[in-house]
DNA sequence: GTTGAGCGTT
């Protein structure tokens, strides 16, 4: 039975929590509890899960009631195949007892584990090194993104909605915003890749810097209001193929 | 039914 986190945290007092990732979305709390339990007393075993859904959210926490222990597992159970997946252990970094943490260093050296020659592993990733960075972190706005995206923009969405379908200025700021984003980091890349030089064949001489943000705006927010300010439509925004011609559902809804 | 970097609840 999986009477952890649903009774709530027992004791963080004396208790250090370790960290377990890359662990399969079907993995249980019980299922990790035996095989942490075998390389020293676990006190809990907490597995975050997703409010709406209920599923696991690819991590668990295990508590472990001494360092050493803790960290025995961590070095043992880290990289272990588990359900046909390979775990990564490691200590909680932030949680409700992060400071005991930090102030025990259990991860550099106790008293303990002083007397004991353990030489700890430099921490070599393998994986990681073998795996490609980049993908790593490209492939990570995925499964989050997704969720917080999804969450926060229907419950956004949903909220302009039921009020009203005018007048909606964070709307227009956040589209903006955005698109603005884009186009400077595209601008961005293009300098350093494409010809940095010729842009600025002397950036310290130039008086007048590529205004990354807030620098000078007035660069380019010039050059749309100096020529034709009495082009912009009214609502602040100059002449735009999209907004030119608004859906009519745009207007009904 | 999917996903895959990270940091936690009664």
């Amino acid at each position: 039975m999986s009477h952890f986190g649903r009774s709530g945290p027992p004791d963080i007092k004396d208790t250090y929590s370790l960290l377990v990732l890359n662990i399969t979305f079907r993995t249980s709390a019980d299922d990790l509890y035996p095989l942490f339990d075998k390389y020293g007393k676990v006190v809990d075993v907490f597995i975050p899960r997703d409010r709406r859904t209920g599923d696991s959210r690819g991590f668990a926490f295990v508590r472990y009631k001494y360092a050493d222990e803790a960290q025995k597992a961590v070095e043992k159970l880290d990289g272990r195949l588990v359900d046909g997946r390979e775990i990564m252990v490691q200590f909680a970094k932030y949680g409700p007892n992060a400071e005991k943490i930090h102030k025990g260093r259990i991860v550099e050296s106790d008293s303990k584990s002083k007397g004991r020659s353990r030489s700890r592993s430099p921490r070599p990733r393998y994986r990681d090194e073998h795996r490609d960075r980049d993908s790593r972190k490209r492939s990570r706005s995925r499964s989050r993104g997704r969720y917080d995206r999804d969450r926060h923009r229907g419950k956004e969405r949903d909220h302009y909605r039921s009020r009203s379908h005018s007048g909606s200025p964070d709307y227009h700021k956040d589209r903006g915003r955005g698109r603005y984003d884009d186009k400077r980091r595209s601008r961005s890349r293009s300098y350093g890749s494409a010809s940095p030089a010729r842009r600025s064949p002397s950036p310290r001489r130039s008086p007048s810097p590529p205004p990354s943000r807030g620098g000078s705006p007035s660069g380019r927010n010039r050059k749309e209001r100096s020529p034709t300010p009495n082009s912009v439509s009214p609502r602040g925004r100059p002449a735009d193929s999209r907004s030119q011609s608004p859906r009519k559902s745009d207007a009904d809804e």
